[in-house]
This record gives structure tokens, sequence and C-alpha cells, in this order.
RNA sequence: GUGGGUGUAGCUCAGCUGGCAGAGCGCUAGGUUGUGGUCCUGGAUGUCGAGGGUUCGAGCCCCUUCACUCACCCCA
């Protein structure tokens, strides 16, 4: 047997329906704040992201899915979006045409990490940026927007985790002093930190390794270290955060592993899905455009775990079911040509509708309608076609009637629509 | 990459100190000589993850290996 391959997952019908709900649900909020959707390709160079999301970032380091195309040299299998969305930002010059863009897309993600509970390597994201604005007004409202989605889709118990990492200005301060301090506990850290020390020291911040968590404990707070600019902009973040009544708390461990957020990062955090927290998460880059070699443009989006969102409510939502209208049990070669015929002009109406298509007795015909759950069943055999007559069962009723086939779907379809009234 | 857990019927799992592979659900046929749900009776389905070893005998013990899963790391 051919198996997926680790990490991969299939999404059955019986699932399918809480996919497109969500799926709905997000694009009605985004059509209402004001975001178009925009579909990327799936493949990307890899120099993209070694350059967007950062050279020492475990990304991209340990997890994409690489590999030769010829003469185009190295592709990666995208490992988020973001990078994508201000490639073709900078390609296509939408900042020409108004340097104001508010886009979304949904589609899949691809990272070889370990797989565990709510962690994929192909997962989904719905993904949301918005470049040319730099007010921190944006940054209330987008974190608004996925506060209101949630709570339209009923998913309860989230926390909202805010810092900012301030800017190019004021991070090498903070930088300095958080490596004197850490300088002095060297022996406390974990391996990786003590690597990690060196190349991006801030990362040594939300390690989860006790003596590490220990040693950072006394750690210099970022925002203690924000130039005036940043320092305004993060409170006037928290201040419209209050005004909008999006409770929220500041994480100063809260660090994010990719290299190119700037100021406001944010994580929408949950505690139904084990060890994995993060429903949501972003932040502002407003130095990724350039570096990408677009033009000077603030930016700022996020990524909502589309799986892990199923997941959460996957907990506490039934999974629905189109119900079955009409089942049409015939008997002998006639009845049944006649069943789908019949079965083919009411699905071509809209009705759903099913037959069975295999010589099996009507108790067990009557079984299937039954797990079906069919409103309905039409019993036709050849002595009553004869007569021109079928049998009509309400199966909740248990009512039988006796049916002219003459304008047979017509009749149904009248007898289903009153049905649902 | 590292650590723990689990692999037995389509699904969920039981299987004692080693002794004829089981249950529930599902599937299927019948009880009702065309009429469902409840009930009753019968039936089918197994490389016991794979390979090797110990033993008269292994689902069970030993070794190897693979897969799944949870966790670390990191993130959505």
């Amino acid at each position: 047997m051919i198996e997926l391959i680790k990490g991969f997952k299939d999404i059955l019908p019986e699932g399918i329906s809480l996919w497109q709900r969500i799926e709905t649900e997000a694009k009605t909020i985004f059509d209402d704040f004001g975001y178009r959707e925009i579909r990327l390709p799936i493949l990307e160079k890899a120099e993209l992201f070694a350059r967007s999301i950062g050279d020492t970032t475990d990304i991209v380091e340990k997890e994409m899915y690489s590999f030769e195309d010829g003469k185009r040299g190295l592709v990666t299998l995208r490992p988020e979006a973001t990078a994508s969305v201000v490639r073709s930002y900078i390609q296509q010059r939408m900042y020409a045409a108004d340097p104001i863009q508010k886009l979304f897309t949904i589609g899949p993600m691809f990272r070889k990490e370990r797989p565990q509970k709510g962690r994929y390597r192909q997962f989904y994201q719905i993904d949301a940026e918005v470049f040319g604005i730099a007010s921190p007004y944006m940054d209330a409202q987008m974190i608004f927007m996925l506060m209101t989605l949630f709570s339209r889709l009923k998913v309860a118990g989230l926390s909202v985790l805010l810092n900012s990492l301030g800017c190019p200005a004021c991070r090498p301060a903070f930088k300095e002093a958080l490596l004197s301090m850490i300088e002095a506990k060297k022996e406390a850290l974990c391996e990786n930190c003590s690597r990690r020390l060196l190349k991006n020291p801030l990362r040594v911040l939300d390690c989860k390794v006790p003596t590490c968590r220990e040693a950072v404990k006394e750690a210099p707070a970022i925002t203690d270290y924000l130039c005036k600019g940043c320092d305004d902009h993060f409170s006037a973040v928290k201040e419209m955060l209050s005004g909008l009544g999006v409770g929220y708390e500041i994480d100063k461990g809260l660090v994010r592993g990719l290299d190119y957020y700037t100021r406001t990062i944010f994580e929408i955090q949950t505690s139904a899905l084990g060890a994995q927290n993060a429903v949501a998460g972003g932040g502002r880059y407003d130095g990724l455009v350039e570096l990408l070699g677009g033009p000077s443009q603030p930016a700022i989006g996020f990524a909502i775990g589309f799986d892990r969102l199923c997941d959460i409510m996957a907990q506490y939502e039934k999974p629905s079911q189109k119900p079955l209208q009409v089942f049409f049990i015939t008997e002998g070669a006639e009845a049944g040509k006649q069943g789908a015929n019949w079965v083919s002009r009411l699905n071509q109406a809209g009705v759903t509708a099913e037959m069975d298509y295999g010589e099996r007795s009507v108790k067990s015909l009557m079984k299937r309608a039954d797990k079906l759950d069919a409103a309905f069943v039409v019993i036709a055999d050849g002595e009553g076609l004869e007569k021109g007559q079928v049998i009509l069962r309400n199966m909740k009723t248990k009512e039988q009637s006796s049916i002219s086939t003459t304008g047979i779907t017509e009749q149904l379809q009248s007898i289903i629509v009153n049905q649902r009234s």
C-alpha cells in the first residue's frame, strides 16, 4: 500500500464543511475590512525566503523543501506566505498604482519539521498583509479584525500576546544590554542558546529550557529600550486596542522566529492544542519591502493557522452533511433504467437523490435509505410501472402513497419544497 | 536531530505466569416469500507492523528495523 508522506494529511469529506465555513467567514471579514484576495504560486526561488526570513532562522536552516530546478537553480516550497506577497507587491509594481494595498491569501505552506499535534509538514494558512501604512492604528485594527473573526467563529479561550521589537535605530542598544547581561550567565545556557548568542541573541529570550528561562529571568525588557518613535508607536497600538475592547498582555519574551519583524509583533494563543499554542501570529515588517528590492514602504501582516483553527473548532463543532431528499428503490431492469433517469433529472433540478445500483433486497435498500438519512423513498417495480404508478414513502411519518410516474420529477420537487416549509 | 508512548479485524481496543487469535461498533444475510431505525439469529474479514533469535510451542520473551504518535527545538 502506498501511504501518504510523513507530516502530510488528507482532509476527508466528513471534515470539509468546517474548512469551508472558516474560509467563507474569513473571506467575508476580509471583504468587510477592505482586503482583496491574491493567489500566488507555491513554489518560489529559494533565495526569496533566505533573504526575507533570515539565513540563520530554523526555517531556512533546516526546514525548507528545496530542490534544484535545472537552470533556474534552487527552488523552494514556500514555508510562509509573506515573502511571496511582498515579492508580488514589488514585481507587479502594485505600489505604483497605489502604495496602500490590503491583501489576503489562503493556501498551503511547507516546513520539514518533526510532526506532532497541531503541526504538519503541509499546513494551511490564512494570511493577510497591509502595505504602505505605517500608522499604529493599522496594527491595532489588524488584531481587532483577527479577534472579530475568531469571535464570529465562536472560538473562545484565546489570548493576545503583544510585544515590540523596536527598529534598527533602537534595537542595537537593547541587544548590547542583553548580551552583557547574558554573558555573565553563559554557563547556564543550553547548547542551542550558546550558539544563538552570537548569531541572534534575541532568540535566547524565548527558549523554553528551564535553566535558560532562569538565566534570562532578569533580562532587560526590550520595551524599556525603545526609541521615542517606537515607544510612541507601541503606546498608540495599546491604547487603540483598549479602546476597541481587545484584551492583551505584554510578553517581553515574545520574539518570533523570523528576522524581518520590526516594532509590533503579536501572537494569538490557545490552550486547546497541546504544546502548539499559536493559532495566529504576525507583526510589522517595515524594512522588508526595501530589503527585497522594492521601494521603502512600511508593512504589517499576520497568518492564521488554518489547520489549528479547524482542530480547535472540531472539538465542539459537529460535522454537517447535506441530507438526502429522495432515495429510489427499483426492481427489475426497466425500473432501474427509469430510476436512473429520474435521479439524473432531480439532481439537475437541485434535488439530492440517490438510487440503488445493485441487486439487493428491499429490506437492505430501506436500511441504506435510512443510513443516508433520506427524507423520502420511492419504490418502483415492474408491475407498478406498467400501471404508471410508484410508491412514495415519507420516512419520518411512515406515510405511503401511490403517485403517478407522469411528471414524477416535478411532483417530487413540489412535495420536497412543501416539506421544507 | 533528541527523548517517551503505541503498533492485534474496516474502526476502537482486550488478550493472564508463553499453550487453538477475541469483544464492541461497523459491514453483510436472515427472522418478516419486496418496506428502515429498536430487538433477535447467523456470516465474512487478520502477514498479531516487518525481519531474525530463544522455545516442543511466541501476539506475549530477546535483538534489529519500520511506521504512527506525543514532547523537546521552533512555529501557524
